[in-house]
DNA sequence: CATGTAAATGTTATATTATTACATAGTGTT
DNA sequence: AACACTATGTAATAATATAACATTTACATG
């Protein structure tokens, strides 16, 4: 579960154009669509981008440079994501799946290391652009 | 086991460039580093990215924008990856694990989606930062 | 060896993504 | 009010990546 945190307006404004999309976003794509709420430069989108990952309530795609609403509550805080991609028609959703976030959680090798986070990035074709 | 395939003279200068160095680099970094011998425009250097990632020579770290040479012959011409970042040292290493790659390589959930490709960043602290 | 073709190169300009720096304003606590 | 903390506004610029076009090289095949 996510804890409680109140979004600032910037903060509700670009969550809520995020979430509301049927796909990823990009930052000047987000940027464009809130100009006419008075949200006028990047570092805006940006800061408020950075703060939305940092509470989980959304994820960047790394390989994409795109950001998408959390659609699983369970996921940590942005700790521990995993996507699928479609290379095709660039579909996103995010994988839940105890079992996997389980085992890459615990997941250990020999180097000592210890990880306190993973981003995991499924790529392939969807089921629609699979039957094409 | 890689395909053999013969580096054109900017795809060796700039793997070379890679395979030198300590840790993972980024395209500019590396334009710099190769003005001398000729390389003068990003372009060179990303034409000779993008064919090095093809062939499986080099890795993309996502979350980071830069390269670092495959450190592992048996990921399949990087269409399984998996690294470890620190996040204080931002040391990269890539991680060949056998039972992971399998267990990521034949991972299948209920969208119906054949995976293909996939690329897992885990962060965390180093041995080294760890213990700082 | 001539010819075709795919891959690679060179060059300029430009697009896209992200941050620095600095000033101001709101929010909640003591 | 005084303080600390978070968020906002604005301008400038840095960092990352691609488009478009001309030319050259590698190399297979007739
Ligand atoms: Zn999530
Ligand atoms: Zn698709
Ligand atoms: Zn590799
Ligand atoms: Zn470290």
């Amino acid at each position: 579960m996510q804890k409680q945190y109140t979004l600032s307006r910037n903060q509700k404004i670009i969550f809520d154009l995020i979430d509301k999309s049927r796909g990823p976003m990009k930052a000047y794509s987000i940027l464009f669509n809130v100009q006419k709420k008075g949200i006028k430069a990047p570092l805006q989108v940006y800061r408020a981008l950075d703060k939305l990952v940092e509470i989980g309530k959304i994820h960047k795609i790394e390989s994409r440079n795109a950001f998408i609403a959390c659609q699983n509550s369970s996921c940590q805080i942005s700790k521990a994501t995993a996507f699928s991609i479609c290379e095709s028609c660039e579909d996103v959703s995010e994988i839940s799946n105890t079992k996997l976030s389980k085992y890459l959680s615990n997941f250990a090798d020999s180097s000592g290391m210890k990880y306190s986070k993973y981003n995991l990035e499924f790529f392939g074709l969807c089921k629609k652009c699979k039957s094409k």
